[in-house]
DNA sequence: AAACTTTGTTTTATTGATAAAACATAGAAA
DNA sequence: TTTCTATGTTTTATCAATAAAACAAAGTTT
């Protein structure tokens, strides 16, 4: 009996020993609220997490107390408040590519007329870190801050294809695990093969292959000693796309402004 | 001797009975992280807390398996991951507000030349919610997120001034109470009478006074039913700015912008 | 109106987080 | 080299966080 106690202690130190259910939680919470959620009521939290209504109670006191929650005094309910910015901008505050690359991708939003945007990698998953919307009312509408898994779009292949050959092959052997809902099923042999070719190329152009019904060209920024950092794209709605154009024009601004962007990486990252 | 620590326990359970150290310090070690401290050791973080090495010890296994912070294998050090930004970016994106007035901030942006902004309230302090930098090379480099207290910004006093009177005594007692570090003094009887005047002038200039060489004019957005909901403001480095020009173009095209924010405001939200 | 649910809140027993100490290792100082 | 100090890691005793239960209040259903 010992035995077995002892067996489950053990099995358990090995991944989730240091784990701390209070801090889980706690994101978890914050997680939660979304633009379909705006605010919650602590059942509806406790039902999310999975425990008992005390936990969140006290957590929810805890985050309304440092300024992250607000509880509507009527209503009881709990919404999201200003102050949870701080926490990722101290990140984005600590990057200088996106305040770098800023007046270049603004003057490829203006030239183009689509929205364009800077991502870098994350784990399997690209990450926005700069956005510039067009100014047109229909826009695509991904933030900065949003994650999409790196086979799914165009800045993600960009990047994977101009990785050094031990981590791109690291990376293709996770995707193939991992097979994540909603993506695209990895087919790591094609794949292989479409990196290569992008490679050559020196840019991605997807016709609305993942993204249905978006239009994407992205290109890679390089830093110093030639190192793939961040991928940047231009993104415009299927309906207001002209192939033509793209080809002509569009293809070519993006590959420009991505050379002048790393150039100037080379000289300060 | 048992009435004394019942006593205690009752002092403690008035404020912070539920409060949860695990969440406070969690939340505290990704505040820890900064432009000037990319990287911290565990030592460092333990002694900014305030706490022996165990406790963060395991908060930062915690935080590094939800893919918040990363440890570098060799230095041991940790450092912030892109994920940090969704904790913030759920908030950003339910708000409409920087979205709906992202085309009237940049216009503003590029007809003034200068960097535009704006700002709500969050208990003492404006948050800055969306940033348009001046195309310059010497702009104003306040982030979206930041927190500045109300008293010591243009937007503050702009939007303090158009509250409606009970909200707008009840901050004023409030920042008499507290006297933030660094911020200017609140003459609570002097600002009172200030708000007043900008109330009817409709807008707020300052030439330097409180962010020590930066000029900035800000106007009040109004929502439906006219309660203000918002402030933009424009900034400009002491030396780029030209008085004259300030009077005659800047304040009425801030104005006018404001204006337009509003009205289309007040068809949305 | 009465009985039934649901929700927020408080209390107590148990489980998990923390501090203190001990240990291992690496780099700095002697 | 040897000693010393600092840092990361593991162990154990104590204290705090959690689940379960019980309660009050409000809203629903009957």
């Amino acid at each position: 009996m010992e035995i077995t106690k002892k067996k489950l202690e053990k099995q358990k130190s090995d991944n989730e020993k240091y784990l701390s259910n209070s801090i889980l939680r706690g994101l978890e919470v914050l997680k939660m609220f979304s633009v379909e959620n705006q605010t919650l009521s602590l059942a509806e939290i406790a039902s999310n997490l999975g425990v008992s209504r005390t936990t969140p109670y006290r957590i929810l006191y805890t985050l309304e107390e440092c300024g992250y929650i607000y509880q509507d005094s009527h209503t009881k309910r709990y919404g999201l408040r200003p102050k949870v910015l701080e926490l990722g901008y101290t990140y984005l505050n600590s990057l200088e590519l996106p305040e770098l690359a800023a007046p270049y991708l603004e003057k490829l939003r203006d030239e183009t007329g689509m929205s364009s945007h800077m991502g870098i990698l994350d784990g399997n998953d690209i990450v926005y870190i700069a956005r510039y919307p067009a100014r047109s009312v229909a826009t695509i509408t991904i933030n900065v801050g949003s994650h999409l898994p790196v086979h799914a779009t165009a800045m993600g292949k960009c990047l994977l294809a101009h990785l050094p050959e031990e981590n791109k092959e690291e990376l293709l052997s996770k995707l193939q695990v991992l097979q994540i809902p909603d993506a695209p099923i990895v087919e790591v042999k094609k794949l292989r093969d479409e990196l290569q070719s992008i490679k050559e190329k020196g840019y991605v152009f997807h016709k609305g292959e993942f993204e249905t019904g978006v239009w994407s060209v992205a290109c890679p920024i390089f830093g110093k000693d030639n190192k793939v950092i961040a991928a940047i794209n231009i993104a415009i709605t299927q309906h207001a796309a002209d192939e033509e154009l793209m080809e002509e024009k569009i293809i070519p601004a993006v590959c420009q402004v991505a050379r002048e962007i790393s150039s100037f990486m080379v000289l300060t990252i």
